[in-house]
DNA sequence: AACCTTACGTCAACACCATTGACGTGTAAA
DNA sequence: TTTACACGTCAATGGTGTTGACGTAAGGTT
């Protein structure tokens, strides 16, 4: 038997399931993603996707040769709301900076999918637009090859790991996500100031700051790291 | 019924198994670790576990509420180890680049654990004594202090975010962690240069690249960027 | 309009998973 | 020596992803 799965463009034949839904791969991915957005990323199984389709669950094999196939569609799903829209401007740190905090943000929309698929390489044709998009910001700005990939790598991990990180803790169960927020009062308040002096110290300062995300400051430590390299420095500084 | 675990203090009857192993929390967390260690990251199931052990793979649930409580007390373990042995240097650069680069060393030995737990905050004591170290490594490089704790922020979260990233990737099935690794020469490699000139020019360095994490440069760039902050640049240097 | 071919929805079955309730044995305290 | 109950074991439940076989209806061909 071996291929089970027909490439969506060779697609003819759309018959109707029993209970009615014509199936698709834009469908599916489209499902998926709203159950994982309503009801969590552990109500993403195959038997519960097929009936939220209204279609035998093994139906889906007709579509994705398995899960793990499916859920790097929805990544890539996602990586392509990240880009609707934009435009690079010519100069290199606002467009990095733009695609940065994009991404994240979108991800950030979908939290409990980020949680699951952030860390995927998917080789779909939104992620493949993405990487074309940020080394031709980097190579447009000058900085030769080798450069330039080592810092679209660290940038787009940063990116993606940050994003993974937040998501992660915005899907925790609300009773999980307040209780996380308090230890910062609730066990470092009350460190003695002799075994942790730094952290008495510091400590409103601290309960403050953690409550947002790190990124957009990393991104920023980031992107003037980068720009110390660039090899002709612009009259910009 | 309602309680089945014995918290470890407590425990008296010490009933071997019928395969003849005495169970302990401890032995429990150290023959998980070691499963996970020697066998991959799927390994690390109830039944295996239990097989492992020399015991019905239900006895864990005498010692662990489930097996979120389990993992839990492997990550402990985890962080644990990620301080063994350090001490401060002086040099606050050197300092913070060692404690990053243990941090998401130590994790990545424990992929599937690091994956579920890199993200929550513990308050324990362990966690606590990080914090407080690595605020006082920015601290008295004379960092003042909202600088200081947002320096801490973003750099622990981005050891963090790391840490579960590339853990996430190293916890995947073989399979799939096998093809993610052809992705960038079965995908990207057959781009056309017309509509994805960038990854055209650069394809061997991405390949190359992407095979690593990004971790070690990601973290050099904010240092990088951290030390252009800094008030006051001391003789040192 | 009749005919084929086959895509694809369906069904049944398999092997695995975590978890629970009931049970009885053997240990350790009294 | 007795007794209580801790805890290892077993059976069972309801979940999971995945595969192979099957038949029907959709489309292209004639």
């Amino acid at each position: 038997m071996s291929e089970r799965v027909v490439p969506e463009g060779r697609r003819q034949r759309r018959r109707p399931t029993k209970q009615g839904a014509v199936l698709s791969e834009r469908l599916i991915v489209e499902t998926a993603l709203r159950l994982i957005a309503q009801h969590g990323a552990e109500a993403l199984s195959v038997r519960r996707l097929g009936a939220a389709l209204g279609a035998d669950p093994t139906a889906l094999y007709r579509y994705f040769r398995n899960t793990d196939a499916l859920l790097l569609a929805v990544a890539d799903e996602i990586i392509g709301r990240a880009q609707e829209g934009w435009a690079a401007t010519g100069d290199w740190r606002t467009d990095l900076r733009e695609l940065g905090l994009r991404i994240h943000g979108c991800y950030q929309a979908y939290p409990q999918a980020a949680a699951l698929a952030a860390h995927r390489t998917t080789g779909r044709p939104y992620e493949t637009r993405a990487v074309e998009r940020i080394l031709g910001v980097l190579r447009s700005a000058g900085f030769p090859d080798p450069l330039a990939v080592r810092i679209y790598h660290a940038f787009v991990d940063q990116a993606l790991a940050f994003a993974a990180q937040d998501a992660a803790a915005l899907a925790l169960p609300p009773a999980a996500r307040e209780k996380e927020a308090e230890v910062w009062h609730a066990v470092y308040g009350r460190l003695s100031p002799e075994t942790h002096p730094n952290v008495a110290a510091t400590l409103p300062l601290l309960a403050a700051d953690m409550r947002d995300s790190g990124y957009p400051f990393a991104l920023e430590l980031m992107l003037a790291a980068v720009a110390a390299l660039r090899p002709e420095p612009s009259p910009e500084g």
